[in-house]
DNA sequence: TATATCTCCTGCGGGC
DNA sequence: TGCCCGCAGGAGATAT
């Protein structure tokens, strides 16, 4: 599942392969996957034919590539199982393909999503607080590994919301990046429990909750991210090792690193969270 | 306005 | 063997 880490790996990857590279042709095979962009998919394709990729940029899960020259953006998410792949065109169509560009290089740059909750879009570029990003990113906070990322702001904001700390760590509002396995692993290193309320924490506290996401992130970086299957792969279709990092997350039923209690699994916003139950104890009083 | 919940989607695994 | 159901979860839409 791509986070902040796994959307770094495949920009680094796209800046050393496409960065340069004009688009000679695309081919959208799935109408999904170029749901956001308004104007359908042979506006997209057509506005893509001959722009060449001058950067590749991300922010918290987004990542695009900046074109001339139009100076437009081509925005990308991954969703949960979203693969930028560079493939010899002679390589066979992957299964869950679902737009496929060719590269004036002669090699295919490849989005393959099967679950297909990514996609492309088309962007203009704003600034925004000194930063050049695309408008359908405008409202996406900085990142823990943005070099301008103000934690201090970030705890303000914190401090100032009615809501459980796991939930507002999952608002790429107020910090981005954040999924379900890097908020359960900064929750479990700062002995958190999620559903604590963010206003009941204090600053100190929250700034060194800060400080895990973004050791987190830069730990599972420097592996190549977190990978559990085959859904997650970089642009030369290898996977990440972060997941044999992992303390909280996936782990039910196994010790806690720390103490030994065995890691419990909880239901939270539609879906799983993982949390030891002597480390990080739940508040006594739950909203809702 | 702020916060919570629903929905989209596909493949896999478990239960019957 | 085959069918059904739950699960995985990012983010926009919708509800409260």
């Amino acid at each position: 599942m791509p986070e902040l880490p796994e959307v770094e790996v495949v920009r680094r990857g796209l800046d050393a392969h496409v960065v340069g590279r004009t688009i000679d042709s695309v081919e959208v095979l799935h109408p999904r996957a170029v749901r956001r962009h308004l104007l359908g998919s042979v506006d997209l394709a057509q506005r893509l034919e001959r722009q060449t990729i001058a950067a590749a940029e991300r922010r918290g899960k987004y990542l695009w590539l900046v074109l001339e020259p139009s100076a437009t953006a081509l925005v990308v998410h991954l969703g949960m199982s979203g693969q930028m792949l560079v493939q010899d065109p002679a390589v066979p169509d992957e299964k869950h393909l679902r737009i496929r560009a060719r590269l004036d290089s002669g090699t295919d740059l490849r989005f393959v999503d099967q679950r297909t909750f990514g996609g492309w879009a088309l962007a203009d570029l704003v600034t925004v607080d000194g930063t050049e990003l695309p408008d359908s990113v405008a409202h996406i906070a900085r990142d823990p590994l943005d070099p301008r990322f103000d934690p201090a702001a970030v705890v303000k904001v914190l401090r100032g919301k009615q809501t459980e700390i796991k939930r507002a760590l999952l608002d790429q509002t107020v910090v981005s990046g954040v999924g379900n396995i890097y908020a359960d692993e900064a929750l479990w290193r700062a002995e958190i429990h999620g559903n604590r309320p963010t206003d009941k924490l204090s600053a100190p506290k929250l700034h060194r909750l800060l400080g895990h996401v973004g050791d987190v992130m830069r730990e599972a970086l420097d592996q190549g991210g977190t990978s559990f299957d085959a859904l997650y792969v970089n642009v030369n279709g290898q996977s990440g090792y972060f997941d044999r990092s992992l303390n909280a997350y996936g782990q039910e039923n196994l010790p806690c690193r720390r103490c030994g209690a065995p890691i419990r699994r909880e239901k939270f916003m539609n879906r799983s969270s993982y949390s030891c139950p002597r480390c990080q104890p739940r508040p006594r009083l739950v909203r809702g």
